[in-house]
DNA sequence: AGTTAGCACTCTGGCAGTGAGAGTGCTAAC
DNA sequence: GTTAGCACTCTCACTGCCAGAGTGCTAACT
C-alpha cells in the first residue's frame, strides 16, 4: 500500500486532485456527504468505485476530507477547500458576459462618488453569488478637503459641513463663544475655502500658524476662523484614522437559506460576528494591506463565530491613495470558483470608478 | 352552565380578565403553554384549579386562548393579546427612573439633528425591551431649505449639497452645458442662499419666474442659476413625497434568541418582511396619521410574514410639521406592558428633541 | 504494481411501540 | 357557584428494529 504511505504534505497527484475537486463540486451543490459510487456515477473519472474509495481514504488521512460517521460519504474539510481554492484563486469563474453587461449598465446609472456605489456593489454581489455581499467605501489614505460650508443653527451654534475629495460628507456641530449671523459664517466659510481647499489634515495643521496673519477682519473673526480651521483639521484627521467607516451588506437572507443554518443558533453566531464589526475590520485590514484577493475559510477565521462561514474579499482602489474592499460571505460550503470570479469582476468595476474619480 | 353561555362579544368579568392576564404574564416569561395548576400556584387567584379550568374553557370558547393539543396548557391567541393590550395601552410600564436618567444622559451627548438620534433611539429601544428597536427620522411635511452649496467636480459636473432645516443633507449631481469654475459656482450658491433660504419646494417654484429678473450677471449665469433653483425645488419636493426615508433598526439579534424562532424558517420570513420595507412603511403611515401609539399583533398584520411578530409603534414630533416613528418589533409573545411603556418614554424624548429643533 | 469485484461490517435515519407526565373535561358533592 | 376526584387524552423522550448507504478489506485480475 505505497499509496497510503504518501507523505501528507506533498503535492497531490492529478487523480487525487480531480477526485477532491469532484467531492467538493458535488458537496457544494447537494449539501450532503458524497460517497464513492455517487462520484463514479456523476463524474467521468474512468475508474471504479473501489479505486475511488482508496483515494478518498488517502485524502482523508491527508486531512482534506472528513467522515461524519463510518457509513456516510465524505465531506471536505477546511484544508480541503483550501487546496481547492488555491488551484483556482487566480481566475475563478467570471460571470457570463450578459450579466457583466447588465451590471456595468447598473453601475453607470448610479451617482458619482455616492454611497450608492457601495450599496450597489453589495447588492450585486449578493444576488450574483446567492450569498451575503459586503462592501466598504473607498477610504483615502489622506483625505483632502474639497469644500467647506458653515450653517447657522442657533445664535451660538453652527453646523460644519465638510465635503471631502472622495465624496464623503462629514457633519459636525460647533459651539460658539459669541453670537454670529449666517452672513458672518458665510464670510468665514469663503475664506476657509480659499485657503484650505485640496489640503490634507497635516497640511492644514502646517499652515494654521500663518492663517491668522494672512486674514483681514477683526479679532473675533480671526479667532473664529482659526478655531474652525483647527476643527476641520481634526475632523479630517479623525476620518483618516478610522480603519473602516462602514461595511455595507446585503443578502444576509441568502445565508439564512443554506441548510447548514437551519438551526438558528449557528445563524445567530454569524450575525453576532457581523454585528460587532471589529473582526470584519481586521480581515479588511489584511486584505487592503496585501492588495490582493483573500479567501478566509471556516475555522481558519480566528473568530469562533465564523467557524462555519467563508469570506472572499478583494481590495479595490489605488494603493497609497484610496482603497476599499468588496466581497461575499457564505457558508463554508460555497461555490468558490463562482464567488471568486464575481468578486474579482466587481472589484475591477470599482477600480474603474475610483480611477475615474482620481483622473 | 350559565358561565359557558356568556356571549363571546361582551366585556370580560373581572375574574376572567385577571386570569387572562395571568395566563399572558406566565406565557410571556416561560414561553410554554400554561395550565390551571400552574396558575393557582404562581398567582394568588383565590380559587381552585377546577374553577380556573372552567374560566379557561370560557376564554377559549371566546377565542382569547387556544389549546395546542388536548393535554397541553393554554396559549393566548392574538385576540387575547389584543384584549390585554387594550387594558394597558394608555400607560404601559414606564422604565424605572434610573434608566430614564441614563437614557436622557445618552441622548444629551448625541449631536443635534443628526442621524445619530435615530440610531440611538433604535439601539435604546432594543436594549431596553430585548426586542428589535425601530426608528425613522422625523420627516417634515414640507421641508425648508436651510443652506445650499455647490461643489465643482469636473469641468461640466457639479455636486449640489442641500441642507434642510431638519438637518437632513441631500446630495445630487448636476451636469452643466458649459464649463464652470468653483468661483462661478460659489457666486451662484451665494445668490441662491440669499433668495431661497427658509423656503419650501412650493415657495421656490412660486418665485422661480421672478428669480431671473432679480439677478444681475450675464445670461449664462442667470440660466445656470435658474436651472439649479429648479433642481433644488425638485429635490425638496421629492424629499417631501417620500413616505419613509429609512427605518433604522437595531437588535434584530434579540429577536433571533426567542425560542419561537429556533427554526430559522420563521425567522427568515420576518427578515424578509423587514427587508422589503413597503409593509413597514404602511404601518408607519397609519401611526403617523393617527398620531397615537399602535400595537400590531401577530396575524392582525396584513403581511403573512409578520404573522408571528408584534409591533409597538408610536409617533413623535409635531403634527403638521415633522413626524417620525419609534417602536419595537418582537415575537407575539412580547412583554407588552414594558414595551409600550418604553416606546412611550422614548417617543416623549424624541418629542422634546424635535420641539427644541423648531423652537 | 495498480485496479477491481465481492463481501462483511458499521452506522444513520425513520418508524413503531411504550410509559411517564401534564393537563383537561366532566361529575358529584359541598 | 365552587371544589375534589377521576378517567381520559395527548405529547415527549426513550427503546428497539430495520433498511439503506457507504465503507474497508481481501483476493483475483491486468
Amino acid at each position: 500500500m505505497a499509496r497510503r504511505m504518501r507523505p501528507t504534505s506533498g503535492p497531490l497527484d492529478p487523480r487525487s486532485k480531480a477526485i477532491l475537486q469532484a467531492v467538493i463540486d458535488d458537496y457544494v451543490t447537494t449539501a450532503s456527504p458524497v460517497g464513492s459510487q455517487a462520484l463514479v456515477e456523476r463524474y467521468s473519472l474512468g475508474v471504479s468505485s473501489a479505486t475511488v474509495r482508496g483515494v478518498l481514504a488517502d485524502l482523508e488521512s491527508a486531512g482534506l476530507l472528513s467522515h461524519p460517521h463510518t457509513s456516510a460519504g465524505r465531506v471536505p474539510t477546511d484544508a480541503g477547500y483550501r487546496i481547492y481554492v488555491e488551484s483556482i484563486v487566480d481566475l475563478g469563474a467570471p460571470p457570463p458576459p450578459v450579466e457583466q453587461l447588465m451590471i456595468r449598465h447598473q453601475f453607470g446609472q448610479v451617482e458619482f462618488a455616492s454611497e450608492q456605489w457601495f450599496r450597489l456593489a453589495a447588492t450585486t454581489l449578493a444576488s450574483m453569488t446567492r450569498s451575503a455581499g459586503l462592501a466598504t467605501a473607498a477610504k483615502p489614505i489622506a483625505a483632502r478637503v474639497r469644500r467647506i460650508d458653515l450653517v447657522a443653527i442657533q445664535d451660538r451654534l453652527a453646523s460644519l459641513i465638510l465635503v471631502l475629495r472622495e465624496g464623503t460628507i462629514k457633519q459636525g456641530l460647533i459651539a460658539l463663544d459669541l453670537p454670529v449671523t449666517q452672513a458672518d459664517l458665510t464670510r468665514v466659510a469663503n475664506l476657509l475655502n480659499e485657503r484650505l481647499a485640496h489640503l490634507t489634515a497635516a497640511e492644514i495643521v502646517a499652515i494654521l500658524p500663518h492663517l491668522e496673519f494672512a486674514l483681514g477682519g477683526d479679532d473675533e473673526t480671526r479667532s473664529l476662523t482659526h478655531r474652525i480651521a483647527e476643527r476641520i483639521a481634526r475632523t479630517v484627521a479623525e476620518f483618516d484614522a478610522m480603519r473602516v467607516e462602514e461595511v455595507y451588506s446585503d443578502g444576509l437572507l441568502n445565508v439564512m437559506e443554506a441548510p447548514e443554518f437551519a438551526q438558528s443558533e449557528k445563524l445567530r453566531r454569524v450575525f453576532t460576528a457581523l454585528e460587532n464589526r471589529a473582526y470584519l475590520a481586521d480581515l479588511i485590514a489584511v486584505v487592503t494591506e496585501s492588495g490582493r484577493i483573500h479567501v478566509f475559510i471556516g475555522r481558519e477565521n480566528a473568530a469562533a463565530e465564523m467557524g462555519e462561514v467563508s469570506l472572499v474579499l478583494a481590495p479595490y482602489g489605488q494603493a497609497g491613495r484610496a482603497v476599499g474592499v468588496v466581497g461575499v460571505l457564505g457558508p463554508t460550503r460555497m461555490a468558490y470558483a463562482q464567488a471568486i470570479g464575481t468578486v474579482v469582476f466587481v472589484s475591477g468595476l470599482m477600480n474603474e470608478l475610483v480611477d475615474h474619480l482620481y483622473a
